[in-house]
DNA sequence: CCGCGAAGGTTGCGGCAGCATTACGGGGAA
DNA sequence: TTCCCCGTAATGCTGCCGCAACCTTCGCGG
């Protein structure tokens, strides 16, 4: 899971960050709604966490904006002003949800699972993919229904590949689902991931096969 | 397990909460409808135990709030009125159970297991891993078939992680199980806990290893 | 059919974040 | 009082993972 916080005090979006890695979200940071707007149009996020208070202004007007471009991402509003009346206006521009500060990250992570369970969202519990079995929202993975542990950034690439199994999905979709722009990579991690999990499948014998399309991207499919 | 208890009277409430604890319940503990609704959206309780008469009002209206917001969680009103109208009246709006004050906290325990056993709620009674058997409704543990003590905070952990024995559970889920919003953990305090318990499940030969997956969490599985 | 460049695959290494362990001491229960 | 739970912190260690060097495969053009 992937999401953007739009957050002017870095503090907050350190620490939030930090949780959410907890429960195993890459999580992307930026305080400038110009740059956040750029980010919603790259990748295809989860949900967006979205501070009312910035230095650009007034938050919200962020809503309109990115539902005129056609993105339908959950927004969850967060903000010190948590009077009634503003709930109302946060939801009427467009926001899924609103969320006063302080508030603990369980409470977030709490509106974000039932923003995503909204029937619009297509959240899947559980993908069979030859042997084996794929959890991506729980983090889970079953070879022949015994457990079968992998490093995260393993789990997150097979994750990200399950979701669309016998799909190509991108090069840089995959490395979106890994990495946060933060940790930009300067090297072939990605490949090498996908070169120690093929390994680990196939001493395994999970029955799948991660396909290569030269320039485009990989897949997953049985074997 | 875990509980919100809505009860404006602090003495009862303190009382209960201790007793409960001594069945190895976490219980967070509000008086107030609005402060009990977001709390339902910050955690996923086992059950809400909510009082009639509070200082907001009528504790009933409490339900269809919860329910419109999507929260299927078992509640059990308590109340002094206890007539069978009055009954119908909560069961009416959404109601899993009622209790009458005064009442024995074992009947409390009773009704929440009894909650918790119907289809709706998928709490197994009883899961088998290695040579035990762990009963995270009543927080029993057995090494065969001799029961097994453990520290409260230890039993809480080894109950998250048979409840889904064999597949990850994330750090984060395991803090959320064995603390309240009230006890936060400033040090590794949770790892200490695994690594005790690891140390007498081992002394005991119970067949089972806590596996740890690095930056996801820990696993619960046969040796 | 062959050559060549670019994309992908593999692998060892080193740094370091995350985990394991343990001793200590406060505090609560019997 | 005594015992044990349990939070804290210090210490040591493990193995993930980014990196880079080197090798293999692919596909195109001649």
């Amino acid at each position: 899971m992937r999401l953007l916080l739009i957050e002017d005090e870095p503090e907050l979006a350190n620490a939030l960050s930090a949780a959410l890695k907890k429960h195993g979200i890459v999580t992307d940071h930026t305080m400038h709604l110009d740059d956040a707007f750029e980010l919603t149009r790259q990748n295809d996020y989860d949900a967006i966490l979205l501070d009312r208070r910035l230095p650009d202004g007034e938050g919200l007007t962020f809503i309109p904006k990115v539902r005129r471009a056609g993105t339908e991402t959950p927004i969850i509003v967060l903000t010190a002003r948590n009077e009634p009346l503003e709930r109302v206006e946060g939801l009427d521009v467009g926001a899924d949800d609103y969320l006063g500060k302080p508030f603990l990250v369980e409470e977030l992570m709490a509106r974000v699972r039932a923003v995503l369970r909204r029937p619009s969202s297509l959240a899947e519990s559980s993908i069979a993919v030859g042997r084996m079995v794929i959890d991506p929202l729980h983090l889970n993975v079953a070879i022949a229904s015994t457990p079968f542990d992998l490093p995260r950034r393993e789990l997150l690439v097979l994750a990200a590949l399950a979701k669309r199994k016998d799909k190509t999905v991108l090069r840089s979709t995959l490395e979106a689902a890994v990495y946060n722009y933060e940790e930009e990579i300067q090297s072939n991690a990605l490949d090498a991931h996908i070169s120690r999990l093929r390994r680990r499948l196939q001493d395994a014998g999970a029955g799948v096969a991660i396909h290569n399309i030269r320039g485009v991207g990989y897949l997953l499919r049985e074997e």
